[in-house]
DNA sequence: ACATTGACTAATT
DNA sequence: TAATTAGCCAATG
């Protein structure tokens, strides 16, 4: 885990704009593709997008990162609902969850990249 | 080197 | 929807 891995995982995070979520999954898998389209090993997965924010701590929007289920960290789900509510988020119906189908955010894929 | 742990995920029941 | 299980990858003891 050295600091190119943080560093891609953090700009990634910063890019989530307010009102929308991303998954660990899906975080793990846009990191491998700027990996590999560098030319660089592909490494990680969403455990370890897991692991890069759970030392992060603050001064990144984790709460716009959320697992498979549209889950925070059980740990920090009040802040998480706080600030999901604050900015808007689509939430399901108790307000417990991300609505994934909603609210799922990913960069703008580059012209003439297949896909 | 082996076992355990963790802000995960998909499939099964 | 919730609980279980198995698979996953890297860090840590």
């Amino acid at each position: 885990m050295d600091e190119e891995y943080l560093g891609l995982v953090l700009d990634l995070v910063a890019a989530v704009p307010p009102g929308r979520a991303v998954t660990y999954g899906l975080l793990a898998e846009l990191v491998t593709e700027e990996l590999v389209r560098t030319g660089r090993p592909a490494r990680g997965g969403p455990r370890q997008v897991g692991q890069v924010l759970a030392r992060a701590g603050g001064g990144v929007p984790w709460w716009r990162v959320v697992n498979a289920s549209g889950r925070p960290p059980a740990r920090w789900a009040v802040t998480a609902v706080e600030h999901w509510r604050q900015e808007g988020t689509p939430l399901v119906r108790d307000g417990s969850r991300v609505q994934l189908a909603t609210a799922v955010w990913w960069p703008h894929p580059e012209p003439g990249a297949s896909g």
